[in-house]
DNA sequence: CTGAAAGCGCTAACAA
DNA sequence: TTGTTAGCGCTTTCAG
């Protein structure tokens, strides 16, 4: 009765049988116009289609997922919401998975929460694929996720597990590239200022910075681990080092917003001069590394190729599940700015 | 502990049929077992429990969802990636949201894209509700909407539609707030660097600024719109502000990113002295604006109350949709740091 | 190319 | 408290 009344208020919701009895065709000649690539004839496609929109229908994406097996949607469980990285993640994630007809579901787990539940939420919607940049992912996870044959990449973490798909920055390596340039630049009292040891980012971050030294005949001058990856942290922890009896010449900073905090505890705190006084090395480059007031050198996290590198893997798996797991090191590189001095000439 | 090779090793999906007859129970008794408040003895639902467990079983979401008419899923557009507070008003919202056991559904807008078809794309998924934090909502959008019932609510931006829930902090109060602590200050030729020309954020605390001038005998000095709200559009503004014959000896910005480029230049490229010769107040206090670096003088939005607003009003229309829409203004405050002068004593 | 009919996995009456 | 039985809205053989 208050069928195809189009300012129906609040009617019943309308379904492929009412564009079909509308058009004059069957129900599956709906589902088929709807289809890219279906087999109907460019008349019948155009009748669905105007009654669709007279109607105002659009398929509903929950029935056609729970037909076809693909819901087109693409978990991302996420932890870290202080670093304005994770902003840009964000930002280039969705877009490359809109661009691909997907959607993007998002958990936080920054408050605390346990990962392996979160996945389990998630999994419920019966995601196509899950991306997550939190720290370690267990076994149990793993598999039943691999039981669901759902595809799953760590992102920007490296668990050491071989079970899993993993694309992470070569943190290592960015580590190594800081402490190269420090002591080329002649600074020698060297220390670490890391993020929450758990972090493998700040493990390997500080594991290439130790390597470089050592390979150069020196030792690491001191270290501490900050309680977060924040610009308050950053301070607090800086803080500490710069207060110790022979205070280190340098710092390499686990992110850039520890970097920032170290900055300015350096200069408006202790009144040192950097980069004269005091070096610093940040990681990550995020937008306002290159602000005229802290102008940091940093290490480069490669996070559009990163979040490319994901997709494809993801993907390639959709397409065959039983691939070997990868772990792809993305290069970072290094960008000179104004807080590590110029070389001498 | 057989967990792992219980199930069919990568078979067909353990479905609540499959629980049923691991348990000995029905389908509807499986059902009812994972529905908090249903009416099953403490018996059965442990025995269906159990060979869930055993059967690594979780309830298909897309099928309740298809029954019950409930997604539990929420959709946010956005379209601000740029700017660093956006990361935490995702954070309180996927906060809140996980919360009431609802999933966030997120879409970028933010490379282009229209506003309306990124609704379509999302209402396809039978969203309980719809948040959106970006340009004007069509009535067409708003229309589509209120014709299945879900509640939207524009989250930021204050599109002067009376059909349409909205959360928004008071701008045009914001930027009185701004204006008045210049004046009071001592500063006389006050500039707007406002953000992009059609935000009706960035009209808005334009128009408090003016308002308040205009009441206190003064007329507003110059003004430009950035292309973007970003630390880089607000150099290139600044810039051209204060190459002017006379230029403006204080400045108000529609955001704190947007500050933190004008007080760069300013100090930087301009070698002017902030609060000094040139007064700064920003809009936002993210994080960072409390870095000595910028120590920037700010009006605060209370973004966690603008998301708990959100929510609750959602919430509330979702059980009773024939509600009035309303507009509800949140109330900013004055956050003073170091880039506006203190009063003279 | 098109339609009829059988489900996808689950919940919600309705009986028992 | 339980089980039986219709669907929710869609896709997809399978005939025609």
């Amino acid at each position: 009765m208050r069928e195809r009344d189009e300012g129906a208020p609040a009617g019943r919701r309308v379904t492929a049988m009412d564009v079909a009895r509308a058009a004059g065709v069957s129900v599956s000649a709906v589902s088929r116009a709807f289809t890219p690539g279906a087999s109907v004839s460019a008349r019948t496609r155009a009748r669905v289609m105007a009654a669709a929109a007279k109607l105002d229908y659009m398929p509903n994406a929950l029935a056609r997922g729970l037909m076809t097996q693909r819901s087109n949607l693409i978990g991302i469980i996420l932890t870290n919401f202080k670093n304005p990285l994770y902003l840009s993640v964000l930002d280039h994630f969705t877009h490359a998975i809109q661009q691909r007809g997907l959607r993007a579901l998002v958990f936080n787990i920054s408050r605390g929460g346990d990962l392996t539940e979160a996945a389990r939420q998630i999994l419920q919607y019966s995601v196509d694929g899950l991306i997550v940049s939190a720290g370690a992912i267990s076994p149990l996870l793993a598999g039943q996720c691999a039981r669901r044959q759902i595809p799953v990449v760590a992102f920007a973490r490296n668990p050491r597990s071989k079970d899993i798909d993993v694309v992470c920055a070569d943190n290592v390596a960015g580590g190594r590239m800081a402490a190269r340039l420090l002591i080329e630049r002649g600074y020698r009292r060297i220390g670490y200022l890391g993020g929450s040891a758990q972090a493998s980012t700040s493990q390997d971050r500080g594991k290439g910075l130790v390597g470089e030294l050592e390979d150069a005949g020196l030792s690491l001058h001191c270290s501490v681990h900050a309680s977060e990856y924040s610009y308050e942290a950053g301070r607090v922890a800086a803080r500490a080092l710069l207060s110790m009896d022979e205070p280190p010449d340098a710092l390499f900073c686990a992110n850039d917003v520890l970097a920032f905090g170290a900055l300015d505890v350096a200069r408006h705190r202790f009144g040192l001069s950097v980069p004269g006084q005091l070096g610093i090395v940040g990681f990550d480059d995020i937008g306002l590394a290159e602000a005229d007031s802290f102008s940091l050198t940093t290490v480069r996290q490669p996070i559009e190729e990163m979040v490319r590198e994901t997709i494809a893997l993801m993907m390639r798996r959709m397409e065959d599940p039983r691939l070997e797991p990868e772990t792809r090191l993305l290069s970072c590189s290094l960008v000179e700015r104004g807080t590590v001095r110029g070389p001498r000439l």
